[in-house]
DNA sequence: TTAAGTGCAAATTATTTGCAGTAAG
DNA sequence: CTTACTGCAAATAATTTGCACTTAA
């Protein structure tokens, strides 16, 4: 809570360097950029392509949009990532990569995690004949009573 | 099962009709001919806005595809229809209303609606102070076995 | 008659891609 | 060195929109 500027960014860049080799993607300056701001404080975290773009500007790092975006396709690709839809003209990518519920915040268009505790699920339809359960994504979508 | 077709059709229309009418929607030739698609035959069905542009030119009807999407909206607006939102790149109209999972089959792209009586769900994260839950999308993603 | 609905073509928006240059191992 | 990565600008693709025309009520 109370580590210093230093620490703390030395930390992120740590996470995020190891984060990214463990998946055996090559550690470039713009990757380890947007690994520190997804992972960097070890806490889970749901963005947008354009949102991340903004942060990185906002941190004075240099990278383009389109490489924001084969980068989120990377980090899915090599598992660091999770893809949500819920929105169909928008994506969200989750560092959180297992199987958990999510809310989605229908005024403020925010998708944060839903306690995975709090869900039970005490049957499921199975799977048809010749298929798998990839995954099951269940979203709760909040309103705002008026 | 063995009704002819000009009864068929003639059901299709009814039900088409009524179920436009009964949302406050003016029937007009475009919006039958895409409600007789939808529900003309009484059963549930997901269709994407090209998909459906497709089966009216196949079946011979002359409406644009801005149309299609703007009558879609206009049912869903109208609570005809649910959108749910599985592949970010494409919008799937659902013609049953209620709160129900749904099988998406990644390999077809397909969506399907799951047994809901084979869904229990035993407790679900509560609503953060001053939120309802609107809904509870819960979509099964099958995957084919290599 | 008149407000709602339709078609077309153009606009928008999120995302991807081709390719020439840059950097990591 | 050599192959992967990046940036830019152009290409895609789904969806929406502006506006003149048509049609249901």
């Amino acid at each position: 809570m109370s580590r210093d500027f230093a620490t703390q960014t030395h930390l992120a860049h740590t996470r995020a360097t190891d984060w990214l080799t463990a998946a055996g993607l090559r550690p470039t300056r713009q990757r380890l950029a947007l690994a520190a701001l997804l992972v960097g404080d070890g806490q889970d975290r749901h963005v947008t392509a354009e949102k991340l773009f903004v942060a990185a500007q906002h941190g004075g790092e240099k990278v383009s949009l389109a490489t924001v975006y084969n980068t989120l396709r990377a980090f899915c690709d090599a598992g660091l990532l999770t893809e949500i839809t819920v929105d169909a003209s928008r994506s969200y990518f989750d560092t959180r990569t297992d199987d958990h519920p999510h809310f989605f915040w229908e005024d403020t268009q925010v998708l944060t995690d839903a306690p995975s505790d709090q869900l039970e699920i005490l049957r499921l339809p199975e799977a048809p004949d010749g298929c798998e359960i990839a995954r099951v994504d269940v979203v709760i979508r909040l309103r705002r009573p008026a």
